[in-house]
DNA sequence: TAAATTAGCGTACGATCGTTCGTACGTCAA
DNA sequence: TTGACGTACGAACGATCGTACGCTAATTTA
């Protein structure tokens, strides 16, 4: 039936489209989003899925925006109104490992999908990928500077080593848990985490 | 010149596709190597290409396997004559990063990029790919518990915890790299596998 | 020397890719 | 009531995908 939609149907549409193309990418990367497999899976027609979004281009990068805007939900607002600095960092931490072990999407976080198979490829969906990355890796080494400020951290640390330290860990997860099944990713990362931060395990054992 | 092949040139042939197939597949992924690009690109018809490994699954198995050798050679061999333990695993971290750094691909390590492109896909190169991995975790859990025996490392270390880390942070610097154009990758890679070791950083500032 | 093997080419196939049309229908403002 | 707008459809396009087949020619084996 076509034309039955009032705005408010299409932009329901439009979502449907977006969420049903982000899991796609998730298992199969943001490559493996045809407008013809979209078409099927939401039985539309390809031109009818294709029209919303002009190019497929444009489609990746509304996908984008999309996992973006759930990855601030799940991550940076759950730790937003925390004391700044290490209270604050150690939220985003659990918040991160916490969404990361169950993202919602069948093949794991998206945004770590995608950051490793758009990182060295041309093109208008690697720039955007580059600046929301860009200002996630900045918004933790905010965090770290007012944790050494306040003297939570070790003096020396390095915030953008950290900060690269913290997304390497985070990103981990999606293989460890796909590739050999590991249940315990989330708390191993933790722990890792506590580690390239210089603070002391949660349970230290007795120093034999 | 068909036919003019002699099966010693036959082997450099089928070496070359498979060099061009993992170069490629270090930027756009295994799935963007299709045997039309490799025939353009080797100047070959695509019967001619394919007809070495009999179909893609093939061949993308068999580029997987030439990354395995190359990795194995530029990070477990170098390393492969120290002392087991603490200095081996030591000197698997440099290699290893120094490898990532300059991993001779275009678009960073190969093994990396696939493990997040098919690491929750189903299929012969997934359960290659997890076994490959699988194969290098026992690796370096061995490694850990070696240095763990020799009192090099707490004895509280969890070996499959750190393993799990190490493998993420020398995975991480591939879109660290691309995606940001960081050149300090290798360095900041080693402290924090220093860090997750639980091992004093190499420059201790002075304890303010 | 004759036969078997094999690398590689050229062509063709069915399928799917992203994109572009023209058209029909429903909503909403004039 | 009419016209503009927007959604979605169906059909078609050129291109590319992986695969299959028959062929030539050189090497290798018997």
């Amino acid at each position: 039936m076509p034309g039955r939609s009032s705005v408010h149907e299409a932009l329901e549409t439009r979502s449907a489209i977006l969420r049903t193309a982000a899991d796609i990418a998730s298992v199969e990367g943001l490559d493996g989003v045809s407008i013809g497999r979209l078409a099927a899976e939401l039985r539309m027609s390809k031109s009818g899925v294709i029209g919303h979004f002009g190019s497929k281009e444009e489609l990746q990068l509304a996908t984008l925006a999309l996992a973006t805007r759930i990855f601030r939900e799940r991550v940076w607002e759950p730790a937003e109104h925390l004391t700044p600095g290490l209270p604050r960092l150690l939220g985003i931490c659990e918040a991160w490992t916490r969404y990361t072990d169950n993202p919602g999407y069948p093949g794991g976080c998206f945004i770590a999908q995608v950051s490793y198979e758009y990182d060295s490829r041309e093109g208008r969906v690697h720039d955007e990928l580059a600046r929301t990355m860009g200002l996630w890796r900045s918004t933790l080494m905010a965090e770290i500077d007012i944790a050494v400020e306040t003297g939570d951290l070790p003096a020396d640390t390095d915030a953008a080593q950290v900060a690269f330290s913290l997304n390497a860990l985070a990103s981990g997860m999606n293989p460890a848990r796909h590739l050999h099944g590991d249940t315990d990713t989330a708390s191993w990362t933790l722990r890792a985490m506590r580690a390239v931060l210089r603070l002391p395990p949660l349970d230290p054992a007795p120093a034999t």
